[in-house]
DNA sequence: CTCAGATAGTTTCATAAGAAGACTATCTTA
DNA sequence: TAAGATAGTCTTCTTATGAAACTATCTGAG
């Protein structure tokens, strides 16, 4: 069970793709552990950061922001709404849409979000000292910029729920029985 | 940690964390995209290049190689030997096992994706100098060890998935509403 | 030899996330 | 008021997995 453990298998690339991917799955799963003990899923504790900044906004106008489907966006704000986290408000003024806003659970379930956020941030930079980890986002910054995402809800990725481990699945080429 | 749970209102918390979840899942979305031409599925690949190693070796010793459940690593199996990519062969000293090898096609498949894995590479680093992008790596590195990850899971290919991954992870950094 | 228990691999079943499209309510405008 | 656009919701399908049951084979004790 060792056997690959030192000699980096000739083929096996520790590249900087590499990295990204399996430290940014292992990233979110962790987070998402450390946020198990709030009974709170990622996407549900997204929600609420992004809520603290857009709150009164309507759902689309939040789904367009995270990139979420308004099918998504509806099951996620009604399992917020269950939770007693979030409240939907008619617009007095156009009675079609639906506002979000935080009920006062909600604030105080987002200062404990926060709280894991901050952990979990510090986990991670754990090891490096802070000019290290500033070098690290600025570096990541420029990455993510080059790449196309934006700071907010990105192009495409939001839901995303998959991160990245893809796995067996009916490929598009044959795939067998 | 100064990003704490004060209501900043477009300060969401900085994001070493955000910043490696979003470009990890990125990156794995990208490569699956650069893959897709060639037929072939993230996962796929990961265990051609795994195989590229570990050729010979049974089935369940390569699953807990790459933390794969038997069930998936039959079902992946599938498929890679419905491509022709791999092939069960019966180990004559113990017939409940099946070693698994790569066929001619197989191989040329596997130097298509190491061409792909390169590309993505090149492409994730464009934009940083060379030093840059050493020095990025060196500090995904520290991280990746710190966080337990060790460099036998494969590109696209996460140790061992768990739970739902980040919904609309909105996050930190500058809040674009 | 043959039965019991361990192993490798496979199959079946259940669950969860997510997307698409249909449907309802409401607004706008002509 | 009727036609068309919008916001939100509901229904249904597909896909991705893991768990557990099942088959075949091997190993070891009588």
């Amino acid at each position: 069970m060792e056997e690959e453990a030192g000699p980096a298998p000739a083929g096996l690339p520790a590249g900087l793709a590499f990295l990204l991917v399996q430290i940014g799955f292992q990233a979110g799963r962790q987070f998402g552990e450390r946020l198990s003990p709030l009974g709170l899923e990622q996407r549900q504790a997204g929600m609420l950061i992004r809520l603290a900044v857009s709150e009164g906004e309507s759902q689309q106008a939040i789904a367009d922001l995270l990139g979420l489907t308004a099918t998504r966006m509806v099951f996620l704000v009604d399992e917020l709404e269950a939770l007693g986290l979030v409240e939907r408000r008619r617009n007095p003024a156009d009675r079609r849409s639906h506002a979000l806003y935080l009920t006062t659970a909600g604030r105080r379930m987002l200062a404990r979000v926060r709280a894991v956020v901050s952990e979990h941030e510090a986990e991670l930079a754990a090891g490096l000292t802070s000019g290290e980890r500033d070098q690290l986002v600025t570096l990541l910054r420029r990455i993510a910029q080059a790449q196309g995402l934006t700071a907010q809800g990105l192009p495409g990725m939001p839901p995303a729920a998959a991160a990245g481990p893809p796995a067996g699945c009916p490929g598009p080429s044959a795939a067998g029985s």
